[in-house]
DNA sequence: TAGTGGTCTAGACCACACG
DNA sequence: GTGTGGTCTAGACCACTAC
């Protein structure tokens, strides 16, 4: 019945679609149509294979492309799930303003829990970035931002190293842009870069989410108003959660 | 040989690690190291069903992996490559700017091809964010963006009839900011979101990227000086080929 | 024609979740 | 224990590329 329609719709395209393709397709337009809800959970793989008559293995890779569109997420031991998405907006309009008052803005609650804040020496490009000579030591701390109790980013922050000691202690706490302007470090400039890039298994960790998956990227170089730079880093953020907001003003 | 290292480091992590990810870490150092050189062919499947002592569906799963983290692309009958990434930034700083004068800048060509035109009825969302009553009639365009002869974007811009009428011939070539003012349609704002989406079948083939590749998805709705709107839509780009640059100052 | 990746099968065994 | 997804195998056949 169900399977005449896919057959159909294949003919009809003049195009011999791989059967993984056939059964994943005739399921995204379920998810989007609503027919599968938010948070409902699919037939077993094995009940999809009798359904569209055939192999675990062919059900597991049509899975496994919308697990790659981010339409479903598999829990293994208990089913495979439509996922219900929030994203949550940070801003980049003027003036800079702090994850913090953007969370508040979306009645959301954000944590920055540093994992690791040390002395290192910096790489080339990091001494480039901090304006600083070849192989200085800087400070490098190391957040994992949560908003409502799960993982949403994980920040690496390097520091010069006379303000980073300043703020050593301070900064095992708290957002970073807060922290440096709570101790006097006001915010002139900020020079930022988005971008995508994917998980690797170590992300994969810290964030809870796939190897593969897409991770946004928020480079970031910020400078005090006599022009000298107080922080780089880069913020990686789970893509399905995360997008950034920016208006643009011509004189 | 290769194995035991390989199996001595399983064991090191103390974690069950499956094999196919054993293999994919494996081959992913010596492509981030670069032991496989941007370009270069890795060994075929079989061949590395052989090395690793595995079936070529485990292979399989590894490569998948790779090209998951877009490290590699694999081609049907040649082989599997070491990918070589050249990203295009795309500046939001102010003053507005266009996106042919960046691409000068990088030293890159790039066109704007109209896949279509065509005068339709907008859906609630494009009425809102045009500033229309509901149920109106606007312009939609579709162009496919490409950078020294390669697709990297695909952009859907509507506008409301009065400007879609009047830009209609010239909207089939060049780009829609730039059509705008050479038409006499000054932009003073834009309001932009930027996330992450992934690639469904049609996409992926107008951006010949894999089915959920991550996208780049630049909304934007623009501004006259006298706070008309002339145009919103939406820019998808590859985002392993585009990334997004803005410089905030604050007063 | 030979070599490569792409699709698909049938079946085995393991690990996790839940009652 | 039962059901679910996760890993892995061995082998078949197809489609594309290159020579």
């Amino acid at each position: 019945m169900e399977l005449q329609d896919l057959m159909v719709r294949q003919d009809f395209n003049q195009k011999k679609m791989p059967l993984y393709l056939v059964i994943s397709e005739a399921l995204r337009e379920k998810i989007i149509g609503g027919e599968y809800a938010p948070g409902e959970q699919l037939p077993s793989e094995y009940d999809l294979g009798e359904i569209f008559k055939v192999s675990r293995t062919t059900v597991r890779k049509a899975i496994s492309n919308l697990v790659n569109q981010g339409l479903v997420i598999s829990q293994h031991g208990k089913g495979v799930f439509v996922k219900k998405h929030h994203k949550t907006t940070f801003s980049l309009t003027n003036p800079l303003t702090f994850f913090e008052v953007d969370l508040a803005r979306q009645g959301l609650t954000g944590k920055a829990s540093t994992i690791g804040i040390e002395r290192i020496e910096a790489s080339t490009e990091i001494c480039s970035r901090l304006n600083l000579a070849a192989k200085s030591q800087v400070y490098q701390q190391q957040q994992i931002i949560s908003v409502d109790e799960s993982p949403i980013a994980l920040d690496t922050a390097y520091f010069p190293l006379e303000i980073g000691a300043v703020l050593a202690e301070q900064l095992q706490t708290g957002f970073t842009y807060a922290t440096l302007e709570r101790c006097g470090f006001t915010l002139k400039r900020a020079e930022i870069v988005l971008e995508c890039t994917r998980a690797d298994p170590q992300l994969s960790k810290y964030l809870e989410v796939s190897i593969g998956a897409p991770l946004l990227v928020y480079h970031y170089v910020a400078y005090t108003k006599d022009k000298r730079v107080v922080a780089c880093g880069e913020t990686l953020s789970n893509a399905d959660r995360m997008c950034y907001s920016v208006v643009l003003d011509r004189d």
